[in-house]
DNA sequence: GTAACGGTAACAGATACCATTACAGCAAGG
DNA sequence: CCTTGCTGTAATGGTATCTGTTACCGTTAC
């Protein structure tokens, strides 16, 4: 996975969102679960929101909830939305096109990276965010 | 897959000595090919050859060589060789004990992050050097 | 002994990420 | 109407990581 903590800090605040069954919860709130800025998570709802996962409301009584319901939410979902899908990472530098082997390993790189992210995604969107729930009141 | 190019380089490096069929490469003709510099082929060749993946000497006809056939050596094993085993990115600072989710979402998460990595990493250990080469050669 | 190589430390620049402050826009309730 | 409390987002600073580069040491062949 990445190593930056978005997907995790979304994925906590999806299940946040699925506990309370609908009732809009405030960043600053979350926040206090999460243990960070109300502004960080904010920026996360938005990309949730972007998603179509979340609906925010503004106003004094506004907050966050989910746009559907927690099974119908896979944890790809989720890693889609906030970790915007980059490019896999190959050479800063083009390689040497007159080398056999700097003129093609992108493209067979590419072809292997792709299907090592497929795998990947594929345990993501088999993973519903009703089964972290779930999880997470076994847990205690 | 990470963000870094050390492993798209590190493969690159590995199916040039794979090519060369044992006749050792200096890090400055392999530079070449990568298009970058001998410096940085160094430090990736010393991660591989801590991992027991190339062999390196030193001295006026020194170079390096793969260290066992190329169909015996994995993506995986490259991967793990260079991109020293990360923890998966959870959060920068510690969630909310008091709060139900808070208390148990890392310990929820690492689990399937974990099941995802596998299945990323069972396709990199099917994966062969010797394809690789293969699928170069195949390119033109 | 000299030339050519790998190994490694040290440093600079670029980039990414997170936390934080600040402020504009919007909705509910008096 | 207008205050209050929320979201959305821009701007900024600090930190960490990665890459490229220079420099120097140790080693090996000739």
């Amino acid at each position: 996975m990445a190593r930056n903590c978005r997907f995790a800090v979304a994925v906590h605040i999806a299940s946040l969102l699925a506990t309370m069954e609908g009732q809009p919860c405030t960043s600053e709130w979350i926040a206090g679960s999460v243990n960070t800025n109300p502004v960080v998570v904010r920026r996360l709802l938005s990309a949730l929101a972007k998603a179509g996962l979340v609906h925010s409301t503004r106003g004094s009584t506004g907050g966050s909830s989910l746009a559907r319901p927690a099974d119908r939410i896979s944890l790809l979902d989720i890693h889609r939305a906030v970790d915007e899908e980059e490019e896999p990472a190959l050479h800063n530098q083009p390689p040497n096109p007159a080398c056999p082997v700097g003129r093609n390993i992108q493209s067979v790189l590419l072809r292997v990276i792709e299907r090592a992210d497929a795998a990947r995604d594929a345990v993501l969107s088999t993973t519903k965010l009703s089964e972290v729930v779930g999880a997470l009141k076994v847990e205690g």
